[in-house]
DNA sequence: TGGAACTGTAACAAATAAAATTACAGTATG
DNA sequence: CATACTGTAATTTTATTTGTTACAGTTCCA
C-alpha cells in the first residue's frame, strides 16, 4: 500500500502536537518529510471526513476538525486508505471453465474485504491523542 | 502489498481441489493465470514453512504438505506475505529535534505489527479446505 | 545411459504504481 | 493589490511488481 495512511496520522498528531493546533502543508511538509503537494491532497481527503478543517489563503494552513482523542486511527484509515489492503493485481481467470480459476477472485475479494474491516476496526482502538501521547513518551 | 499471498492461497487451493493433490508449476501458472518461474518462487517460500512438498524431476511438481483443512490462511500470510502490510515509506526523520518528527517511525512500526498481528489471526478463521468449499458454491 | 520433463535460482527486462515536481487558478489577509 | 496560502491537474522521476530468459540440478524411463 502507499503511505498515505501513514502521513495522514503523523500529520494529525503533530497537528495536535502544536499549541495553535494548526499549520501550513509546508510546515506539515517538512516535519513528516515530504512535499506540500503531497499533504494537501491527503488533507483534501482528510476534509471530506470532517477530520481537518482548512483555512485559504494568508495564514491559512490545516487544523484538527475534532477533538484528537475523538479521532481514531481506524477513521482514519477509512477517509484514506480504504482498499489499500487488497491488491490490484487478482489470479485466475473468471471465463475459464475450470471453477477454482473463475471463481477464486470473487471468493478472495470478500475475504480481503472481510479481513480490512477487522484491520480497520483493530485501528479503532488508537486515536490521535493516544497516538501523541505514546511517541511523546517513546525513547 | 504484492499479490504473493493470493497467489499461495490460490494455489494451494488449486492442489486441494485436484483429484491427485499434486501440479507442476506449469499447470498451476495457468490456472492462476502467471508465469511458471513466479509460481515456483511462492512454492518456495510456502514448502520453507511445510505448506507444500516439491518433487524434482520427470512427473515430479508440488503437493499439499498438509491436511487442506489444517492449512490456515493466516500461516500462508505468515509464510509469505508478513511485513506486507507495512508501507516501505516512512514519514519524519529519526535525526530531527522535534519528538513526533523523530519519533513517529518507530511508533508506527509498533502499530503496523500489532495490526499484522490481528490481521493475520482474523486470516486463521479460514482454511484452504472452507476456501475451496466456498469456491465451489459461489455462482 | 541419455534425453525429456521437471524444480531452483539468478539476472535481466517490461509494466505498473508511488512519490516528487511544476504549474497555475482561486482565496483570504493586511 | 501584493503576498501567502490552498486545490488540483499534468508531468517527471523513482521504486516496486511482474514477466522473461537462462541454465544448473534432479528424476524418470525408454
Amino acid at each position: 500500500m502507499d503511505s498515505n495512511f501513514t502521513i495522514a496520522v503523523h500529520s494529525l498528531v503533530y497537528l495536535a502536537y502544536l499549541p495553535g493546533h494548526m499549520a501550513s502543508s509546508e510546515a506539515i511538509a517538512h516535519n513528516v518529510a515530504t512535499n506540500p503537494v503531497r499533504i494537501r491532497k491527503v488533507m483534501s481527503a482528510l476534509r471530506n471526513e470532517g477530520l481537518v478543517k482548512t483555512k485559504e489563503g494568508v495564514r491559512g494552513g490545516y487544523m484538527l476538525g475534532e477533538d484528537p482523542g475523538k479521532i481514531t486511527l481506524g477513521h482514519i484509515y477509512e477517509a484514506i486508505a480504504r482498499g489499500a489492503l487488497q491488491p490490484d493485481w487478482q489470479t485466475g481467470d473468471p471465463k475459464c471453465g475450470c471453477p477454482i480459476s473463475s471463481n477464486t477472485q470473487s471468493v478472495m475479494d470478500l475475504i480481503f474485504k472481510e479481513a480490512e474491516d477487522s484491520y480497520a476496526s483493530f485501528l479503532n482502538q488508537f486515536t490521535v491523542a493516544s497516538v501523541l501521547l505514546q511517541i511523546k513518551a517513546d525513547k
